[in-house]
RNA sequence: GGAGAGGUGGCUGAGCGGCUGAAAGCGACGGUUUGCUAAACCGUUAUACGGACUAAUCCCCGUAUCUCGGGUUCGAAUCCCGACCUCUCCGCCA
């Protein structure tokens, strides 16, 4: 949600913000409605002042002194109600075109699109070439048995799969390495619900734009999430932090959810676009200041490099342009890891940061050093989203026989096991 | 799922239908005192929006808010109805 001054005060800038990010909105309506509500507030404001000076008068008088004062105060009464009825009616209207109201993106950001206009920051890591005809994950899965994505599709429709054996418990040990990786650097670990209340989904920004991106539960009015970002972040919705309680650094594994309404016939294929995936993800929470948010975006950047340095990953990082920022987001990096079957960098990660957007919808505040009260800033990050990284690991290790090395990093993880060979 | 009880400020807890944005206590903050703590004493202690004035998101004025929404009333934290939530007991259960 964005301050509705600022709105009133530089329209152009929404304006062109929602332009840039394909989002439509019309701020004109927006202001008209939002003026007409402003004039109603107002004299009602100026109606109820007197009817309360009159009421006040009252409650001393008697007889006919009395009646007159409660006839005069009548009309008062009328007055308010009928303003009060027009901002009943006009409120609706402004709430709906404020959610849809888009964060302008930072100077930093690239005009662009969409992803292809993205940037790229930097690359790292080496792109491996093969002295064999590598094979692509599904392959090399299924021929190992730890991928089953026929039977996967037989229990829940496209996009779904079944890992099995040392496919599973890769997919374990990369998640809890990422958890080991963060609680060492002492972000607090949480466990979320994963299906919560449409407010949560509203209060991050996932509704209204997005929602089709989500599976309902409507009996319950509650929404699966596609990511543990919705509940982490909503975790201290309507409260008042202390600054100094900030930064606060969340982490939570959530398996996450996803309908990929209108992504039809993209990814199809292997284990890259799902409908359900495991994700853990790293939230902060930190004062309204620009400097203090663009540090910790860069931090969590660097935290979701570690992971992939560690699983010896190639990667580059993408300054996200415009046209593929979200309504919120007023920054994004991306990072992207080879994947040899897509001969390209696929997207892993996506840091974001938002600055109030979400905290003004969440209701998430702090008392500064001297009383003051402020929106915090949230940014979050994935760490690692598995099996999407299951893409360039199971493809980077695999060797000429068919096997996939496993990654030192990994092997505690997983009792040791340093490759997974086809069982005899 | 069945049966009860209850929802007041950071917390505890008072509140005859007007004088209650709300007693009191606790906590917190500021100050006095102090070798340092502690104690004692004094003071402060909600948020949002609007108006006026501004260097100001400080003061000042106003409106709203005692879970939420309706109703009764000239007037409701206080009466009535509904919703939501919490707690206790029983049943079921990973």
């Amino acid at each position: 949600m964005i301050d509705i001054r600022l709105i009133r005060a530089e329209p152009q800038k929404f304006i062109d913000a929602a332009r840039n990010k394909n989002i439509k909105v019309d701020i004109p309506a927006l202001l008209e409605v939002d003026s007409q509500i402003l004039d109603a507030q107002r004299e009602l404001q100026d109606a109820r002042t007197a009817q309360n000076a009159a009421g006040k008068k009252i409650a001393k008088l008697t007889g006919d002194d009395k009646a007159t004062a409660i006839a005069e105060m009548a009309q008062f009464k009328t007055r308010a109600k009928e303003l009060g009825d027009l901002i009943d009616r006009l409120q609706p209207k402004f709430d709906e075109l404020m959610l849809l109201v888009a964060q302008p993106a930072a100077a930093e950001v690239p005009l662009g699109k969409d992803d292809t206009e993205n940037v790229v920051l930097r690359v790292e890591g080496q792109v491996p070439t093969f002295d064999f005809e590598p094979k692509d994950h599904v392959q090399l899965g299924e021929a190992l048995d730890i991928i089953d994505i026929p039977r996967g599709v037989k229990l829940a429709g496209s996009r779904n799969f079944i890992l099995k054996g040392a496919g599973a418990m890769l997919h374990q040990a990369i998640l809890r390495l990422a958890l080991d990786q963060m609680t060492a650097k002492g972000f607090t670990l949480m466990t979320v619900p994963v299906l919560v209340k449409e407010s949560v989904m509203y209060g991050t920004g996932y509704f209204p734009v997005g929602r089709d991106q989500a599976y309902l539960a409507e009996r319950d009015q509650m929404s699966l999430v596609g990511t543990a970002e919705v509940p982490v972040t909503a975790y201290h919705t309507d409260e008042v932090l202390s600054f100094e309680d900030l930064p606060r650094k969340y982490v939570a594994l959530s398996t996450c959810f996803r309908r990929e309404a209108g992504a039809a016939g993209k990814d199809t294929y292997g284990l890259y676009r799902i409908h359900y995936f495991d994700k853990v993800e790293q939230v902060i929470l930190c004062r309204n200041d620009e400097q203090t948010s663009i540090a910790h975006h860069q931090e969590i950047l660097r935290n979701a490099e570690d992971v992939l340095r560690a699983l010896e990953l190639p990667y580059r990082v993408v300054n996200v342009c415009t046209g593929d920022l979200g309504q919120g987001q007023i920054q994004k990096y991306d990072i992207e890891t080879w994947m040899p079957s897509r001969n390209g960098y696929g997207e892993t990660h996506s840091a974001s940061r938002f600055h109030e957007f979400q905290a003004r919808r969440l209701n998430i505040r702090y008392r500064d050093e001297s009383g003051r009260m402020h929106y915090v800033h949230t940014l979050n990050n994935t760490v690692i989203a598995s099996p999407r990284v299951l893409v360039p690991v199971l493809e980077l290790y695999q060797n000429a026989d068919g096997s996939v090395t496993i990654p030192k990093a990994l092997r505690p993880y997983m009792n040791g096991m340093e490759r997974i060979e086809k069982r005899a």
